[in-house]
RNA sequence: GGGGAGAUACCAAAGUGGCCAACUGGGGCAGACUGUAACUCUGCUGGCGCACGCCUUCGUAGGUUCGAAUCCUGCUCUCCCCA
């Protein structure tokens, strides 16, 4: 996998580039819509591909591996031909499912043992065997297996699950440079930061995952309830040290003002439910800033959804119908507020990269950053 | 015409002497949601102050009682059964 930067930013760490897949080209600052099961809920593939023209998406080994299980993916010949997605798909490793289902799971050195929230099932996830699933799911992007820590988290705690990751990072990395991909492109494998807020944590854990040569890094356990000042300090200790020429991935952020933070510090890459899950329960995010569509205030409000919006359903639909659909709970309701909120999402960094080519993102951004997150 | 049952907040429905401003569900109104066990979860929903409290409520008019949504009487209305 190959990334090269177009343009930097002069009064940010912001960076506009390219990353190159067997899969087609990713424009960095890039978001990665979200579909755990294979699925990014509500919208389908010639939607996402068409009207929210999404460049890579999200995929999740845990879920996968319960359902509908590796023996179908393999015989599919891999998700891509499963899901019928022919660009980029990143997989999550399950560290973050093992870190929410904590009342099933159980680390130890030698992986995270839980059961399965569908049928109770016992399974154990390994670096090694996580990296083999992956690689049947034929990601074009790999995570590795790490502890995704909660918050608050104690220090010692912190501490040593960050060096418990960076073990399994190490065994992680010697399976995968010890397999081949399955169906005939190329695959990599990213390393995770951890480290909690603790400053010292994310360097020391920082330096160690800089330390291994590989396509892109990501930083981890972040956006799990600390105030979004740490968050960002994190992203900016960690940036620091991991190596400029190498695509940065923030897993699991966040609201298009921490999207537009992270690039501001130096991020290429995100991923977040919140355009989905947030939309299926009638938030929209705007240019304009946020609307809560089920307030009465929009019950006859038979305006567009936004004025030359990102989606075609911006236009299409008003106010008032979106409201009525998602109050009545209609399953329409869901898929229009996630096409948009996700057409949304693309605008924004496809914008925010257009900025830092043509020099005005730092300005852009501050403008940006004062409406998205006014409530309408 | 005869017999029986019942009327509770926006709707449905508990409560049958004090722990009732009144269970619960729906609806309504707000909020939450950040590498998705999520078309989910939380709060509020008589009025005023909104902490403590105070005021007016359980068809309607009276009565019994220290005290009534709960007991008694009249009235109004609804439903069911038999003719």
């Amino acid at each position: 996998m190959e990334f090269e930067i177009n343009a930097l930013d002069s009064h940010s760490k912001a960076r506009a580039g390219t990353v190159e897949t067997d899969h087609g080209q990713i424009n960095t600052p890039i978001f990665m819509p979200v579909g755990t099961v294979g699925s990014v809920k509500g919208v389908n593939q010639r939607d996402l591909l068409n009207d929210v023209k999404a460049q890579i998406i999200l995929g999740n080994t845990y879920h996968l591996f319960l359902r509908p299980g590796v023996e179908t993916i393999e015989l599919a010949g891999g998700l891509h031909k499963f899901i019928n997605w022919d660009k980029p798909i990143l997989t999550d490793s399950g560290g973050y499912q093992v870190f929410s289902l904590a009342e099933n799971r159980k680390l130890k050195e030698d992986g995270a043992h839980f059961s399965s929230h569908i049928d109770g099932s016992k399974h154990i996830f390994t670096p090694e065997n996580v990296v083999n699933i992956q690689r049947i799911i034929g990601a074009d992007i790999i995570m590795a297996f790490d502890e995704c820590t909660p918050y608050p988290c104690d220090y010692t705690y912190a501490k040593n699950s960050m060096h418990l990751t960076h073990r399994w990072l190490e065994r992680g990395i010697k399976q995968f440079d010890k397999t081949e991909p399955l169906y005939g492109y190329k695959q990599t494998y990213f390393p995770i930061v951890q480290g909690s807020v603790y400053k010292d944590l994310r360097i020391e854990s920082a330096k160690t995952i800089a330390s291994y040569e590989r396509d892109g890094y990501a930083i981890g356990g972040l956006s799990v309830g600390e105030p979004v000042e740490e968050m960002y300090d994190m992203i900016e200790v960690v940036n620091e040290i991991l190596p400029q020429n190498k695509p940065r991935y923030l897993m699991g952020v966040g609201t298009p003002v921490n999207i537009l933070e992270g690039i501001a510090r130096g991020v290429d890459m995100f991923d977040c439910v919140m355009p989905t899950r947030n939309g299926r329960n009638g938030m929209l995010f705007t240019r304009e800033g946020i609307i809560n569509i089920k307030n009465v205030k929009w019950k006859n409000n038979f305006s567009p959804l936004e004025e030359n919006g990102a989606s075609f359903v911006d236009e299409k639909f008003s106010k008032a119908y979106l409201r009525h659909l998602i109050v009545s709970k209609e399953i329409l309701g869901a898929q229009i507020a996630s096409l948009h909120n996700l057409s949304f999402y693309l605008w924004l960094v496809t914008e925010a990269r257009n900025k830092i080519i043509d020099g005005s993102f730092s300005s852009w951004k501050k403008e940006m950053v004062k409406k998205l997150a006014v409530r309408l």
